[in-house]
DNA sequence: AAGGCTCATTCACATTGTTTAATTGGCGAG
DNA sequence: CTCGCCAATTAAACAATGTGAATGAGCCTT
């Protein structure tokens, strides 16, 4: 029930989801699953018969590559329906896994087709989910292509900052997300060691403090304008979708 | 009626369209726009009524940052639907431009809205063609975060063949596309002087050739095994979706 | 044929990122 | 309490990539 609320949170953040459309999403059977640390949510190469929505906690897609080394495409947040895209994809292309410990509710394909069925706008404001993701993809090509590594982090500090904002998990510049330095090297493609030293440089400069998993926005007025940071793809406007 | 015909091309490869459904495509009332090289076709921060499918030709996006800087987060080719995710998004976040000349069809969002009111499976298959842009997206977050230039480079020239192959555009391990080395380094997060050393170190490897505009696969075996390629994320399979 | 484009190429050099390895500090298990 | 583990931190040598300036090749215009 917490999952499914936060998810009409999300959706109607974005345009005003009608009471019929909010009891089709609520009336949908859940499977509720824990997963710890690291545990794998969804493997690369399955057929998924269900999509997941994360509860609580925070999940990582990422991709293997060769020789261990890793890609994490994208961190989703309370909220975030992670792989609904697989619905359509069939085949995995990557793997979900909880990054901490993370509660997600499975909902059957079949189940959200149904629902989908008799109502144009709410398969529309799911498709405006993976849309979504699919934008915050695309700024995360250019924080990789073109910015520095530290715009870069100080990017993604902005970006997780917003993005938790609006579920209630981040408030006076504080929020809490147990990210590891190698884990955070694996979303910003950089190693650990160039991690810490971009980290070091943010803190000189009193933009950040990021202790214990617990990461203190000093200045984001500064913050965002190092990084160059636009909330605009984040698609925080209420519209008709 | 090309641009149309090329659509159903793609979608089809993909799952079967009932006839009724190539018949809402085909009934489209479209607007057919020639753009010269660099011209831009949707501009950053406008709000479209209508999106564009690519008939001929190439298209790029890109996401612009300060000082002149630029990243090109997606290539398209005919028969893609460039910016359908307008529909829902209302704000461009990003600009589209062509690559050298360049025919597309402006298709109002209006008339799509209508043509998927009826159909819920056609719906989802236009939602599938956003879903395969989005792999393709985090595949590229894997080749700019994890992959060294000289993989990247031949992780985008597979790519863009067996793209370009099922559109008819690629054949003989031979594709031709107008994209300069300054580009490609839009395209790599690469500098150009990079792009060219690494292009060399391919030439010397005897692994491709590019000369005007035309690329040769010399050994797709090798160039594959050395960008670490993987076609599953192009979803080039025909299922029930 | 001369000039003026664009693009590709080269060089020298600066900057950034990686690798490996050693060190520190916190914290839970026994 | 102490051992051992994990995350974080630091160092130094090295590799990859970026920058700026200059040159060359091809092609179009005049």
């Amino acid at each position: 029930m917490f999952g499914k609320n936060l998810l009409v949170r999300m959706l109607d953040r974005r345009d005003t989801l009608p009471p019929d459309e909010i009891a089709l999403i609520e009336a949908l059977p859940v499977r509720p699953v824990t997963f710890g640390p690291d545990e794998e949510i969804v493997r690369e190469g399955s057929r998924p018969a269900e999509s997941c929505l994360v509860a609580n906690g925070f999940a990582v897609r990422n991709q293997a590559i060769r020789e261990g080394k890793r890609q994490i495409t994208a961190i989703h947040v309370p909220g975030d329906f992670v792989d609904l895209h697989s619905i359509l994809l069939k085949v995995m292309d990557h793997s979900v896994s909880a990054l901490g410990s993370c509660d997600v509710v499975f909902i059957r394909h079949k189940d959200l087709l149904t629902a989908m069925g008799g109502s144009p706008h709410l398969t529309r404001m799911l498709w405006l989910s993976t849309t979504i993701d699919a934008s915050i993809q695309r700024t995360w090509i250019t924080c990789l292509g073109r910015r520095s590594a530290k715009q870069h982090l100080a990017h993604i500090i902005c970006e997780l900052y917003v993005r938790l904002e609006i579920v209630g998990l981040a408030s006076d510049q504080t929020f809490a997300i147990p990210l590891t330095q190698a884990e955070l090297g694996d979303v910003l493609g950089l190693s650990v060691v160039h991690v810490n030293r971009t980290l070091q440089e943010l803190r000189a400069k009193d933009l950040v403090s990021w202790k214990d998993r617990r990461i203190v926005i000093l200045d984001f007025q500064r913050l965002a304008l190092l990084a160059d940071f636009d909330a605009t793809y984040l698609n925080l406007f209420h519209e008709p979708r």
